[in-house]
DNA sequence: GTAGGGTTAGTC
DNA sequence: GACTAACCCTAC
Protein backbone atom coordinates (compact mmCIF):
# COMPACT_ATOMS: atom_id res chain seq x y z
CA UNK A 1 0.00 0.00 0.00
CA UNK A 2 1.21 3.52 -0.92
CA UNK A 3 1.97 5.11 1.87
CA UNK A 4 -0.66 8.18 1.82
CA UNK A 5 2.29 11.16 2.23
CA UNK A 6 3.95 10.09 -0.29
CA UNK A 7 0.88 10.04 -2.52
CA UNK A 8 0.49 13.10 -1.64
CA UNK A 9 3.85 14.08 -3.18
CA UNK A 10 3.32 12.46 -5.97
CA UNK A 11 -0.06 13.89 -6.41
CA UNK A 12 1.23 17.59 -6.01
CA UNK A 13 3.69 16.48 -8.52
CA UNK A 14 1.59 15.56 -10.91
CA UNK A 15 -0.66 18.43 -10.73
CA UNK A 16 1.98 20.72 -11.24
CA UNK A 17 2.51 19.43 -14.88
CA UNK A 18 0.95 19.55 -17.63
CA UNK A 19 -0.85 16.52 -17.45
CA UNK A 20 -4.84 16.13 -18.48
CA UNK A 21 -7.40 16.81 -16.31
CA UNK A 22 -9.17 13.53 -16.50
CA UNK A 23 -5.32 12.16 -15.43
CA UNK A 24 -5.26 14.41 -12.28
CA UNK A 25 -9.15 13.28 -11.48
CA UNK A 26 -8.31 9.38 -11.53
CA UNK A 27 -4.92 10.26 -9.63
CA UNK A 28 -6.98 12.59 -7.33
CA UNK A 29 -9.20 9.36 -6.75
CA UNK A 30 -7.23 6.55 -6.63
CA UNK A 31 -4.12 7.46 -4.59
CA UNK A 32 -4.52 7.13 -0.83
CA UNK A 33 -4.67 10.21 0.07
CA UNK A 34 -3.70 11.41 4.25
CA UNK A 35 -5.99 12.36 6.36
CA UNK A 36 -6.10 16.13 6.59
CA UNK A 37 -4.77 16.54 3.35
CA UNK A 38 -1.95 18.68 3.68
CA UNK A 39 -2.60 22.19 3.26
CA UNK A 40 -0.03 22.69 0.66
CA UNK A 41 -1.60 19.91 -1.57
CA UNK A 42 -4.77 21.71 -0.80
CA UNK A 43 -3.73 24.84 -2.41
CA UNK A 44 -2.33 22.74 -5.14
CA UNK A 45 -5.04 21.34 -6.09
CA UNK A 46 -6.85 25.35 -5.85
CA UNK A 47 -4.00 26.73 -8.23
CA UNK A 48 -4.28 23.80 -10.65
CA UNK A 49 -8.09 24.20 -10.59
CA UNK A 50 -7.67 27.87 -11.29
CA UNK A 51 -4.81 27.02 -13.83
CA UNK A 52 -7.33 24.56 -15.85
CA UNK A 53 -10.21 27.18 -15.78
CA UNK A 54 -7.59 29.80 -17.09
CA UNK A 55 -6.81 26.91 -19.91
CA UNK A 56 -10.40 26.15 -20.41
CA UNK A 57 -11.63 29.99 -20.83
CA UNK A 58 -14.06 29.22 -18.22
CA UNK A 59 -14.65 31.28 -15.30
CA UNK A 60 -17.67 30.70 -13.02
CA UNK A 61 -18.62 31.10 -10.11
CA UNK A 62 -16.28 27.70 -9.02
CA UNK A 63 -13.17 30.29 -9.69
CA UNK A 64 -14.61 32.93 -7.06
CA UNK A 65 -14.49 29.99 -4.68
CA UNK A 66 -11.25 28.63 -6.03
CA UNK A 67 -10.08 31.56 -4.83
CA UNK A 68 -11.97 31.87 -1.73
CA UNK A 69 -10.79 28.85 -0.11
CA UNK A 70 -6.84 30.12 -1.58
CA UNK A 71 -7.32 32.96 0.71
CA UNK A 72 -8.97 30.54 3.24
CA UNK A 73 -5.91 28.58 2.96
CA UNK A 74 -3.22 31.25 3.31
CA UNK A 75 -5.24 32.78 6.29
CA UNK A 76 -4.72 29.91 8.35
CA UNK A 77 -1.27 29.48 7.64
CA UNK A 78 -0.98 32.61 9.12
CA UNK A 79 -0.72 35.13 5.55
CA UNK A 80 -1.16 38.52 6.93
CA UNK A 81 -3.37 39.88 4.22
CA UNK A 82 -4.42 38.50 0.57
CA UNK A 83 -1.70 39.39 -2.07
CA UNK A 84 -2.48 42.07 -4.48
CA UNK A 85 -3.06 39.94 -7.06
CA UNK A 86 -5.36 36.99 -5.40
CA UNK A 87 -7.66 40.47 -4.53
CA UNK A 88 -7.67 41.48 -8.11
CA UNK A 89 -7.92 38.13 -9.40
CA UNK A 90 -11.18 38.01 -7.27
CA UNK A 91 -12.78 41.13 -8.48
CA UNK A 92 -12.11 40.48 -11.77
CA UNK A 93 -13.59 37.32 -11.64
CA UNK A 94 -16.66 38.79 -9.81
CA UNK A 95 -16.68 41.39 -12.70
CA UNK A 96 -17.10 38.47 -15.03
CA UNK A 97 -18.93 36.20 -13.16
CA UNK A 98 -22.03 39.05 -13.15
CA UNK A 99 -21.15 40.85 -16.94
CA UNK A 100 -21.12 36.97 -18.74
CA UNK A 101 -25.19 37.25 -18.05
CA UNK A 102 -25.06 40.35 -20.26
CA UNK A 103 -23.20 38.70 -22.47
CA UNK A 104 -25.20 35.64 -22.95
CA UNK A 105 -28.76 37.59 -23.02
CA UNK A 106 -31.12 36.40 -24.94
CA UNK A 107 -33.81 38.18 -26.98
CA UNK A 108 -36.44 36.89 -24.59
CA UNK A 109 -34.46 37.97 -21.43
CA UNK A 110 -34.51 41.49 -19.76
CA UNK A 111 -31.42 41.16 -17.47
CA UNK A 112 -33.16 38.59 -15.14
CA UNK A 113 -30.51 36.36 -15.17
CA UNK A 114 -27.56 39.49 -14.46
CA UNK A 115 -29.63 41.01 -12.02
CA UNK A 116 -29.91 37.90 -10.00
CA UNK A 117 -25.98 37.34 -11.06
CA UNK A 118 -25.95 40.97 -9.32
CA UNK A 119 -27.88 40.06 -5.88
CA UNK A 120 -26.26 36.26 -5.72
CA UNK A 121 -22.50 37.82 -6.09
CA UNK A 122 -22.64 40.95 -4.92
CA UNK A 123 -25.36 41.47 -2.46
CA UNK A 124 -25.03 37.87 -1.05
CA UNK A 125 -21.57 36.66 -1.72
CA UNK A 126 -19.57 39.97 -1.89
CA UNK A 127 -21.60 41.26 1.19
CA UNK A 128 -20.97 38.34 3.47
CA UNK A 129 -17.39 38.01 2.17
CA UNK A 130 -16.91 41.93 3.74
CA UNK A 131 -17.86 40.84 7.10
CA UNK A 132 -16.20 37.99 7.54
CA UNK A 133 -12.72 36.68 8.09
CA UNK A 134 -11.98 37.01 4.65
CA UNK A 135 -12.61 40.70 4.13
CA UNK A 136 -8.73 41.18 2.68
CA UNK A 137 -10.40 39.99 -0.47
CA UNK A 138 -12.44 43.15 -0.55
CA UNK A 139 -10.03 45.71 -1.99
CA UNK A 140 -10.82 48.75 -3.13
CA UNK A 141 -11.20 47.43 -6.65
CA UNK A 142 -13.75 45.36 -5.54
CA UNK A 143 -15.80 47.79 -3.55
CA UNK A 144 -16.00 49.67 -6.83
CA UNK A 145 -16.64 47.22 -9.08
CA UNK A 146 -19.74 46.42 -6.37
CA UNK A 147 -21.07 50.35 -6.47
CA UNK A 148 -20.58 49.52 -10.55
CA UNK A 149 -22.82 46.20 -10.57
CA UNK A 150 -25.45 47.93 -8.43
CA UNK A 151 -25.45 50.71 -10.96
CA UNK A 152 -25.86 48.72 -13.57
CA UNK A 153 -28.87 46.84 -12.20
CA UNK A 154 -31.04 50.22 -12.13
CA UNK A 155 -28.91 52.18 -15.10
CA UNK A 156 -29.15 50.84 -18.50
CA UNK A 157 -26.20 52.68 -19.40
CA UNK A 158 -24.30 51.29 -17.22
CA UNK A 159 -25.33 48.33 -18.30
CA UNK A 160 -24.29 48.77 -21.47
CA UNK A 161 -20.56 50.30 -20.51
CA UNK A 162 -20.21 47.21 -18.91
CA UNK A 163 -21.33 44.86 -21.93
CA UNK A 164 -18.57 47.09 -24.27
CA UNK A 165 -15.69 45.63 -21.89
CA UNK A 166 -13.92 42.53 -22.20
CA UNK A 167 -14.16 41.32 -18.61
CA UNK A 168 -13.59 38.20 -19.46
CA UNK A 169 -10.31 38.66 -20.56
CA UNK A 170 -9.54 40.92 -17.76
CA UNK A 171 -10.30 38.46 -15.62
CA UNK A 172 -8.06 35.64 -17.49
CA UNK A 173 -5.38 37.74 -17.35
CA UNK A 174 -5.98 38.61 -13.35
CA UNK A 175 -5.74 35.11 -12.38
CA UNK A 176 -2.68 34.34 -15.00
CA UNK A 177 -1.01 36.64 -12.83
CA UNK A 178 -2.17 35.50 -9.53
CA UNK A 179 -0.70 32.01 -10.48
CA UNK A 180 2.45 32.99 -11.66
CA UNK A 181 2.88 34.51 -8.64
CA UNK A 182 1.33 31.88 -6.48
CA UNK A 183 3.40 28.92 -8.48
CA UNK A 184 6.53 30.89 -7.45
CA UNK A 185 5.63 31.60 -3.76
CA UNK A 186 5.37 27.59 -3.90
CA UNK A 187 8.54 26.96 -5.33
CA UNK A 188 8.51 23.45 -7.07
CA UNK A 189 7.13 20.51 -6.37
CA UNK A 190 8.77 18.76 -3.17
CA UNK A 191 9.53 15.71 -5.07
CA UNK A 192 11.21 17.52 -7.65
CA UNK A 193 12.87 19.46 -5.55
CA UNK A 194 14.23 16.32 -3.66
CA UNK A 195 14.72 14.50 -7.35
CA UNK A 196 16.88 17.36 -8.06
CA UNK A 197 19.13 17.46 -4.52
CA UNK A 198 19.26 13.67 -4.96
CA UNK A 199 20.49 13.68 -8.73
CA UNK A 200 23.36 16.13 -7.91
CA UNK A 201 24.28 13.77 -4.84
CA UNK A 202 24.70 11.44 -6.85
CA UNK A 203 26.36 12.63 -10.07
CA UNK A 204 29.23 13.45 -7.60
CA UNK A 205 29.06 9.92 -5.83
CA UNK A 206 29.72 8.58 -9.23
CA UNK A 207 32.60 10.72 -10.04
CA UNK A 208 34.19 10.07 -6.63
CA UNK A 209 34.07 6.85 -7.45
CA UNK A 210 30.91 4.87 -6.27
CA UNK A 211 29.72 1.61 -6.41
CA UNK A 212 26.82 3.11 -7.08
CA UNK A 213 24.88 0.72 -5.51
CA UNK A 214 21.40 0.89 -3.81
CA UNK A 215 22.91 0.63 -0.44
CA UNK A 216 25.52 2.74 -1.00
CA UNK A 217 22.58 5.41 -2.25
CA UNK A 218 20.60 4.34 0.81
CA UNK A 219 23.86 5.95 2.90
CA UNK A 220 23.90 8.76 1.19
CA UNK A 221 20.40 9.60 1.04
CA UNK A 222 19.91 9.58 4.82
CA UNK A 223 23.33 11.85 4.77
CA UNK A 224 21.67 14.20 2.46
CA UNK A 225 18.10 14.32 3.67
CA UNK A 226 19.40 15.01 7.07
CA UNK A 227 21.63 18.12 5.66
CA UNK A 228 18.41 18.96 3.78
CA UNK A 229 16.29 18.82 6.98
CA UNK A 230 18.99 20.97 8.84
CA UNK A 231 19.69 23.35 6.30
CA UNK A 232 15.98 23.65 5.36
CA UNK A 233 16.94 24.09 1.89
CA UNK A 234 14.01 21.79 0.68
CA UNK A 235 10.60 23.27 0.52
CA UNK A 236 9.47 20.99 3.06
CA UNK A 237 7.09 18.25 2.98
CA UNK A 238 3.60 18.82 1.12
CA UNK A 239 1.82 19.64 4.22
CA UNK A 240 3.86 22.99 4.37
CA UNK A 241 5.73 22.41 7.31
CA UNK A 242 9.18 23.34 6.93
CA UNK A 243 12.21 20.89 6.10
CA UNK A 244 13.12 21.19 10.37
CA UNK A 245 10.15 19.90 11.19
CA UNK A 246 10.40 16.94 8.72
CA UNK A 247 10.55 14.06 11.26
CA UNK A 248 12.88 10.90 10.64
CA UNK A 249 9.77 8.56 10.26
CA UNK A 250 8.88 10.94 7.62
CA UNK A 251 12.46 10.66 6.24
CA UNK A 252 12.56 7.13 5.52
CA UNK A 253 9.57 7.25 3.85
CA UNK A 254 11.06 9.59 1.57
CA UNK A 255 13.98 7.40 1.20
CA UNK A 256 12.32 4.60 1.45
CA UNK A 257 10.16 6.05 -1.94
CA UNK A 258 13.20 6.90 -3.27
CA UNK A 259 14.57 3.45 -3.19
CA UNK A 260 11.78 1.84 -3.98
CA UNK A 261 12.69 3.43 -7.90
CA UNK A 262 16.20 2.49 -7.54
CA UNK A 263 14.98 -1.21 -7.18
CA UNK A 264 14.27 -1.59 -10.32
CA UNK A 265 17.83 -0.34 -11.53
CA UNK A 266 20.90 -2.97 -11.82
CA UNK A 267 22.58 -3.40 -8.77
CA UNK A 268 26.33 -3.73 -10.62
CA UNK A 269 27.50 -0.70 -11.43
CA UNK A 270 24.29 -0.47 -13.71
CA UNK A 271 22.53 2.53 -11.75
CA UNK A 272 22.41 4.91 -13.97
CA UNK A 273 22.52 8.02 -12.69
CA UNK A 274 19.91 9.58 -15.00
CA UNK A 275 17.42 6.78 -13.21
CA UNK A 276 17.51 9.96 -10.18
CA UNK A 277 18.06 12.94 -11.90
CA UNK A 278 14.62 13.75 -12.06
CA UNK A 279 10.98 12.31 -11.41
CA UNK A 280 8.33 11.93 -13.91
CA UNK A 281 7.69 15.09 -15.32
CA UNK A 282 5.81 14.34 -18.49
CA UNK A 283 2.23 12.67 -19.07
CA UNK A 284 4.16 9.97 -20.60
CA UNK A 285 5.76 9.42 -17.45
CA UNK A 286 3.22 9.86 -15.11
CA UNK A 287 1.33 7.47 -17.49
CA UNK A 288 4.21 4.68 -16.72
CA UNK A 289 3.76 5.30 -13.17
CA UNK A 290 0.16 4.90 -12.99
CA UNK A 291 0.77 1.63 -14.66
CA UNK A 292 2.69 0.86 -11.74
CA UNK A 293 0.13 1.73 -9.17
CA UNK A 294 -3.08 0.32 -11.46
CA UNK A 295 -0.35 -3.35 -10.18
CA UNK A 296 0.02 -2.25 -6.76
CA UNK A 297 -2.07 0.13 -4.62
CA UNK A 298 -4.82 2.07 -7.09
CA UNK A 299 -8.19 0.18 -6.70
CA UNK A 300 -9.68 -1.65 -9.41
CA UNK A 301 -11.58 1.92 -10.29
CA UNK A 302 -8.20 2.85 -11.95
CA UNK A 303 -8.44 -0.34 -14.05
CA UNK A 304 -11.75 0.44 -15.41
CA UNK A 305 -11.27 3.26 -17.28
CA UNK A 306 -14.38 3.93 -18.71
CA UNK A 307 -16.43 3.68 -15.72
CA UNK A 308 -14.26 6.09 -13.89
CA UNK A 309 -14.39 8.35 -16.31
CA UNK A 310 -17.75 8.18 -15.63
CA UNK A 311 -17.50 8.73 -12.34
CA UNK A 312 -15.66 12.28 -13.14
CA UNK A 313 -18.39 13.58 -15.47
CA UNK A 314 -20.41 13.17 -12.71
CA UNK A 315 -18.35 14.86 -10.24
CA UNK A 316 -15.25 15.60 -11.76
CA UNK A 317 -12.36 17.59 -9.50
CA UNK A 318 -10.98 18.97 -12.68
CA UNK A 319 -12.85 20.69 -15.55
CA UNK A 320 -12.87 19.98 -19.47
CA UNK A 321 -15.72 21.32 -20.67
CA UNK A 322 -16.17 24.68 -21.29
CA UNK A 323 -19.66 26.95 -20.56
CA UNK A 324 -17.67 29.84 -21.09
CA UNK A 325 -20.30 32.38 -22.94
CA UNK A 326 -22.94 30.18 -22.61
CA UNK A 327 -24.17 32.03 -19.58
CA UNK A 328 -23.83 28.98 -17.56
CA UNK A 329 -23.24 30.04 -14.17
CA UNK A 330 -23.26 28.30 -10.84
CA UNK A 331 -21.69 30.38 -8.07
CA UNK A 332 -24.54 30.26 -6.11
CA UNK A 333 -23.98 26.84 -5.49
CA UNK A 334 -20.07 27.25 -5.28
CA UNK A 335 -20.81 30.45 -2.75
CA UNK A 336 -21.77 27.78 0.13
CA UNK A 337 -18.99 25.82 -0.99
CA UNK A 338 -17.26 26.65 2.20
CA UNK A 339 -19.90 24.46 4.14
CA UNK A 340 -17.23 21.82 3.82
CA UNK A 341 -14.61 23.29 5.11
CA UNK A 342 -16.34 24.94 7.65
CA UNK A 343 -18.73 22.54 8.94
CA UNK A 344 -19.26 21.98 12.43
CA UNK A 345 -17.12 19.05 13.22
CA UNK A 346 -19.91 17.08 14.81
CA UNK A 347 -22.06 17.40 11.68
CA UNK A 348 -19.54 15.52 9.73
CA UNK A 349 -19.04 12.80 11.80
CA UNK A 350 -20.58 10.94 9.24
CA UNK A 351 -18.66 11.85 6.41
CA UNK A 352 -14.80 12.54 8.57
CA UNK A 353 -13.53 9.42 6.68
CA UNK A 354 -14.30 11.13 3.48
CA UNK A 355 -14.00 14.96 4.64
CA UNK A 356 -10.69 15.40 3.08
CA UNK A 357 -12.03 14.28 -0.36
CA UNK A 358 -15.07 15.84 -0.13
CA UNK A 359 -12.97 18.87 0.14
CA UNK A 360 -11.34 18.17 -3.07
CA UNK A 361 -14.79 17.20 -4.61
CA UNK A 362 -16.13 20.51 -3.46
CA UNK A 363 -13.33 22.50 -4.66
CA UNK A 364 -14.26 21.30 -7.57
CA UNK A 365 -17.82 21.14 -7.53
CA UNK A 366 -17.40 24.80 -6.88
CA UNK A 367 -20.41 25.24 -8.92
CA UNK A 368 -21.05 22.51 -6.26
CA UNK A 369 -21.49 20.36 -8.18
CA UNK A 370 -18.63 21.02 -8.18
CA UNK A 371 -18.23 21.33 -11.97
CA UNK A 372 -16.92 25.11 -12.87
CA UNK A 373 -17.91 26.03 -15.42
CA UNK A 374 -19.02 22.85 -16.90
CA UNK A 375 -21.95 21.97 -18.80
CA UNK A 376 -21.90 18.64 -17.12
CA UNK A 377 -25.05 18.74 -14.68
CA UNK A 378 -24.31 16.79 -11.65
CA UNK A 379 -26.49 16.75 -8.50
CA UNK A 380 -27.62 20.41 -7.68
CA UNK A 381 -25.84 21.98 -10.55
CA UNK A 382 -27.26 24.49 -13.16
CA UNK A 383 -27.31 24.22 -16.13
CA UNK A 384 -25.76 26.33 -19.07
CA UNK A 385 -28.92 27.98 -19.30
CA UNK A 386 -29.30 29.07 -15.71
CA UNK A 387 -31.79 26.44 -14.92
CA UNK A 388 -32.15 23.47 -12.60
CA UNK A 389 -31.06 20.61 -15.05
CA UNK A 390 -30.63 17.77 -13.12
CA UNK A 391 -29.34 14.80 -15.16
CA UNK A 392 -30.79 10.86 -15.29
CA UNK A 393 -28.14 10.20 -12.24
CA UNK A 394 -28.61 13.01 -10.40
CA UNK A 395 -30.09 12.69 -6.86
CA UNK A 396 -33.28 14.79 -6.11
CA UNK A 397 -32.59 15.63 -2.22
CA UNK A 398 -36.33 16.42 -1.74
CA UNK A 399 -37.91 13.94 -3.92
CA UNK A 400 -40.38 11.46 -2.47
CA UNK A 401 -38.65 8.69 -2.02
CA UNK A 402 -39.21 5.19 -0.40
CA UNK A 403 -37.67 4.62 3.61
CA UNK A 404 -34.87 2.77 4.14
CA UNK A 405 -35.09 -0.47 4.64
CA UNK A 406 -31.85 -2.77 5.30
CA UNK A 407 -32.93 -5.67 3.21
CA UNK A 408 -32.59 -3.24 0.23
CA UNK A 409 -30.06 -1.08 1.28
CA UNK A 410 -27.28 0.10 -1.05
CA UNK A 411 -25.67 1.90 1.27
CA UNK A 412 -23.69 0.57 4.57
CA UNK A 413 -24.70 3.74 6.07
CA UNK A 414 -27.96 6.34 5.78
CA UNK A 415 -25.08 9.11 6.01
CA UNK A 416 -23.37 8.35 3.10
CA UNK A 417 -21.64 11.56 1.98
CA UNK A 418 -22.74 10.72 -1.23
CA UNK A 419 -26.78 10.47 -1.15
CA UNK A 420 -26.46 8.92 -4.43
CA UNK A 421 -25.57 5.67 -2.50
CA UNK A 422 -29.06 5.74 -0.27
CA UNK A 423 -30.76 4.59 -2.67
CA UNK A 424 -33.72 2.53 -0.84
CA UNK A 425 -36.05 0.05 -2.01
CA UNK A 426 -39.36 -0.39 -0.43
CA UNK A 427 -39.40 -3.12 1.73
CA UNK A 428 -42.19 -6.01 1.50
CA UNK A 429 -41.26 -6.74 5.16
CA UNK A 430 -41.52 -4.02 7.21
CA UNK A 431 -43.18 -0.33 6.20
CA UNK A 432 -42.91 2.27 8.90
CA UNK A 433 -43.69 5.09 6.40
CA UNK A 434 -46.69 6.35 5.13
CA UNK A 435 -48.41 5.65 1.96
CA UNK A 436 -51.11 7.73 1.18
CA UNK A 437 -53.12 6.56 -1.75
CA UNK A 438 -53.01 9.57 -4.34
CA UNK A 439 -55.06 7.75 -6.85
CA UNK A 440 -55.49 4.17 -8.07
CA UNK A 441 -51.99 3.58 -8.77
CA UNK A 442 -49.50 6.12 -7.41
CA UNK A 443 -48.30 6.15 -3.53
CA UNK A 444 -47.35 9.68 -1.79
CA UNK A 445 -44.27 8.61 -0.31
CA UNK A 446 -42.71 10.73 2.54
CA UNK A 447 -38.97 11.72 2.57
CA UNK A 448 -36.89 10.27 4.74
CA UNK A 449 -36.17 12.27 8.06
CA UNK A 450 -33.02 14.42 7.80
CA UNK A 451 -31.99 15.74 10.95
CA UNK A 452 -31.00 19.50 10.44
CA UNK A 453 -27.21 19.89 11.06
CA UNK A 454 -25.87 22.55 13.39
CA UNK A 455 -24.90 24.42 10.24
CA UNK A 456 -28.08 24.33 8.57
CA UNK A 457 -29.45 25.93 12.04
CA UNK A 458 -27.01 28.39 12.10
CA UNK A 459 -26.88 29.58 8.54
CA UNK A 460 -30.65 29.60 9.00
CA UNK A 461 -30.30 31.46 11.98
CA UNK A 462 -28.23 34.26 10.44
CA UNK A 463 -30.22 34.43 7.23
CA UNK A 464 -33.18 34.99 9.32
CA UNK A 465 -31.76 37.90 11.10
CA UNK A 466 -30.14 39.30 7.75
CA UNK A 467 -33.18 38.70 5.74
CA UNK A 468 -36.24 38.42 8.16
CA UNK A 469 -38.39 35.56 8.38
CA UNK A 470 -40.65 34.85 5.88
CA UNK A 471 -38.19 34.89 2.49
CA UNK A 472 -37.28 31.24 2.73
CA UNK A 473 -36.88 31.43 -0.93
CA UNK A 474 -34.24 34.04 -1.14
CA UNK A 475 -32.53 32.59 1.84
CA UNK A 476 -32.14 29.26 0.01
CA UNK A 477 -31.04 30.75 -3.03
CA UNK A 478 -28.19 32.61 -1.12
CA UNK A 479 -26.86 28.98 0.62
CA UNK A 480 -27.98 26.76 -2.32
CA UNK A 481 -25.03 24.41 -0.88
CA UNK A 482 -26.17 23.90 2.39
CA UNK A 483 -29.61 24.27 1.44
CA UNK A 484 -30.05 21.69 -0.90
CA UNK A 485 -31.70 18.73 0.75
CA UNK A 486 -33.96 21.20 2.17
CA UNK A 487 -37.39 22.93 0.23
CA UNK A 488 -38.65 26.67 1.01
CA UNK A 489 -41.18 24.96 3.35
CA UNK A 490 -38.98 23.09 5.19
CA UNK A 491 -36.59 26.26 6.02
CA UNK A 492 -40.04 27.59 7.16
CA UNK A 493 -40.91 24.49 9.04
CA UNK A 494 -37.69 24.53 10.94
CA UNK A 495 -37.60 28.45 11.66
CA UNK A 496 -40.70 27.47 13.37
CA UNK A 497 -39.62 24.73 15.33
CA UNK A 498 -36.52 26.71 16.36
CA UNK A 499 -39.02 29.44 17.53
CA UNK A 500 -40.89 27.17 19.55
CA UNK A 501 -38.04 25.73 21.63
CA UNK A 502 -36.52 28.99 22.22
CA UNK A 503 -39.88 30.09 23.30
CA UNK A 504 -40.49 27.24 25.53
CA UNK A 505 -36.73 27.55 26.68
CA UNK A 506 -37.13 30.86 27.74
CA UNK A 507 -40.53 30.45 29.50
CA UNK A 508 -42.12 32.63 27.23
CA UNK A 509 -45.08 30.34 27.65
CA UNK A 510 -47.23 29.96 30.21
CA UNK A 511 -46.10 26.06 32.21
CA UNK A 512 -49.56 24.94 31.10
CA UNK A 513 -49.30 26.05 27.50
CA UNK A 514 -45.84 24.21 27.55
CA UNK A 515 -47.47 21.41 28.77
CA UNK A 516 -49.84 21.43 26.07
CA UNK A 517 -46.91 21.24 23.48
CA UNK A 518 -47.88 18.93 20.56
CA UNK A 519 -49.50 19.39 17.72
CA UNK A 520 -49.82 23.16 16.34
CA UNK A 521 -48.42 24.80 19.56
CA UNK A 522 -45.47 25.83 17.69
CA UNK A 523 -47.09 27.35 15.15
CA UNK A 524 -48.77 29.53 17.13
CA UNK A 525 -45.42 30.52 19.28
CA UNK A 526 -44.16 31.33 15.97
CA UNK A 527 -46.79 33.28 14.29
CA UNK A 528 -46.91 35.58 17.21
CA UNK A 529 -42.71 36.25 17.71
CA UNK A 530 -42.18 36.42 14.12
CA UNK A 531 -44.15 37.84 11.20
CA UNK A 532 -42.58 37.79 8.26
CA UNK A 533 -39.76 40.55 9.75
CA UNK A 534 -39.22 43.59 7.33
CA UNK A 535 -40.67 41.30 4.33
CA UNK A 536 -41.70 44.45 2.35
CA UNK A 537 -38.52 46.17 2.95
CA UNK A 538 -36.31 43.11 1.76
CA UNK A 539 -38.44 42.43 -1.57
CA UNK A 540 -37.61 45.58 -2.95
CA UNK A 541 -34.20 43.79 -3.43
C1' DG B 1 -44.11 31.62 -2.46
C1' DT B 2 -45.61 31.56 2.16
C1' DA B 3 -48.40 30.55 6.29
C1' DG B 4 -50.61 27.53 9.03
C1' DG B 5 -52.66 23.27 10.38
C1' DG B 6 -52.10 18.44 10.21
C1' DT B 7 -49.39 13.99 9.96
C1' DT B 8 -45.67 10.98 10.80
C1' DA B 9 -41.16 9.23 12.22
C1' DG B 10 -37.82 9.08 15.73
C1' DT B 11 -36.47 9.22 20.50
C1' DC B 12 -36.90 8.62 25.28
C1' DG C 1 -47.21 6.57 25.10
C1' DA C 2 -45.55 11.30 25.21
C1' DC C 3 -43.04 14.50 23.01
C1' DT C 4 -40.59 16.68 19.30
C1' DA C 5 -38.72 17.50 14.85
C1' DA C 6 -39.38 16.81 10.24
C1' DC C 7 -42.41 16.48 6.68
C1' DC C 8 -46.88 17.11 4.05
C1' DC C 9 -51.07 19.42 2.42
C1' DT C 10 -53.77 23.22 1.29
C1' DA C 11 -55.49 27.88 1.27
C1' DC C 12 -54.30 32.34 0.13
Amino acid sequence: MLDPRIASWILEFVLRQPVEDWLANELLFALPLPSPIPPRLKKTFLLRRLSSDVSHRSLAGSTLFSLELIEELDRSSGADAPSDSLAAAYAAVAVECTARFLRGRLDGDRGGNFFEAVNRIWSCRVADLERSEAAGLVSATLREARREMEEAVVNPIVRVGLMGRDTKMAALDAVRVYLEEAEKEMGPPYLECVAETVGEEWRRSSVTGSDGSVGELDAKLRNLLARQVEDGRCDGPPDGDRAKSFGLVELEKLEESVLDRGKDAPKQGGCSTDKFERLPATAAEVMKAKNVFRSSVLPAKIDNMKENQNQMDLNPVFSVNDCAGKGNESDHDAMSQQNLMDQDPSDLKHVEENRERAFLSSIDKGTKDGNPGTCTCTRDNIDCAGAQKPSLMDWNPTARRFEQDEDFSLSPSENSPNPSNNLRFPSTKRRKFSLALEDNRTFIIRRRKRKWSSLEEETLRKAVERHGAGNWKFIKSCHPEIFKNRTEVDLKDKWRNMMSSELLIVGSLPLERQKEGGKGDHQQTYNHSFSGLEKSHWKKI
